[in-house]
DNA sequence: GGTGGCATGTAAGCAGTTACATGATTTT
DNA sequence: AAAATCATGTAACTGCTTACATGCCACC
């Protein structure tokens, strides 16, 4: 997905300004689509606002720099829901905790260790803003009930499947560490 | 992961030609660390070569076009190895098939059968794919099985999820595409 | 008085994809 | 006879990141 969808999703779901879409994108709810940085985001919301796909009211703020307030049109709408009909790239899961995992005989343990900690941590850390998803407002839909369930149902099960095995994972390494010892014993 | 470092973790692992290294990163079990297409591992192949990092040798073939064989030298597995110590990006999962599932009040029912039955297609293929791991080649080790067994683990229930829960998506679309009936009922 | 959050935007650079170029063999 | 597989490589293009530029406020 590119920004330019991105940014068509994000708005789809409420009005936004450029710094609140990264924010989603690389935080919140919507780092499950794509992440985008703001020097993607600005010119993609600028073609849109050409395109006739978004509108833009500038919102002074008293103390702050003023927000540029985007709002997705029915043509935007439109556009957006017809990319979701065509096929999609399939999902996918990108893992430098996994290469690690794969490589766990010829790391020291404690890379291991921190390794396993932080995917963990990583893992507790996606389940808390999952949770926190329908208290933000009240307007939870059927579509984000099920997804923000699926989402929690399998970050759980990699949580325990981590707590339950990562010992062995670290075992690995100690054996091949010291393997004088494990082949004495 | 860039697609020098995904070259050199191929490597590691045993000789192949940049043809192999590509079908291994978008087909393979090194698909859950990066794609790359030739456009890229063929220039980073040239440079790791120059840098030391691995060797080629030309083999050439009956019938078919002559093989470009690399090994990793002990240089190359040293410095993949010390990256591999360094802190990670984290783990990402960028899911289009999540993105239909947000929206299904707004998408024909067919949409949201279609989406469901090509992302349990997938999860069937790539569950194919790491159960025929051990098969391909005796030298089994430790890391390799339990990131298999892991991958296996997460797969299974992701599909089991999906089994369980995909007809309440439907219904979630079938609902939104007839208010009038539902709300006669 | 410094760090960090809010807020928008541009320009340079890079990593990667796509398409092209080539060519034999095997499969349909 | 066409399409797919094996096999390498280059060139043009694209989309994105990083770094820069600017500025005010709140908190520590």
């Amino acid at each position: 997905m590119s920004v330019r969808g991105l940014c068509l999703a994000i708005l789809s779901g409420g009005d936004a300004t450029g710094y609140e879409i990264r924010k989603e994108s690389t935080e919140g709810r919507f780092s499950y689509f794509d992440d985008a940085s703001f020097g993607s985001i600005y010119p993609a919301l600028a073609r849109l606002e050409a395109e006739g796909m978004v509108t833009a009211r500038e919102e002074p703020q008293a103390g702050k720099p003023s927000r540029k307030v985007y709002s997705i049109t029915q043509a935007g709408r439109d556009e957006f829901i017809r990319s979701l009909c065509e096929p999609q790239a399939p999902d996918t899961f990108k893992s430098p905790f996994l290469l690690i995992a794969l490589n766990a005989a010829k790391l020291p343990p404690d890379v291991l260790r921190r390794a396993l900690e932080r995917r963990k941590a990583q893992v507790h850390e996606e389940l808390r803003l999952l949770s926190g998803i329908d208290n933000e407002n009240g307007c939870t839909h059927a579509g984000s009930d099920w997804t923000r369930d699926y989402g929690i149902a399998c970050m759980n099960f990699t949580l325990r499947y981590l707590e339950d095995h990562g010992e062995a994972l670290i075992k690995i390494a100690e054996d091949a560490a010291a393997p004088s010892q494990a082949a004495a014993e």
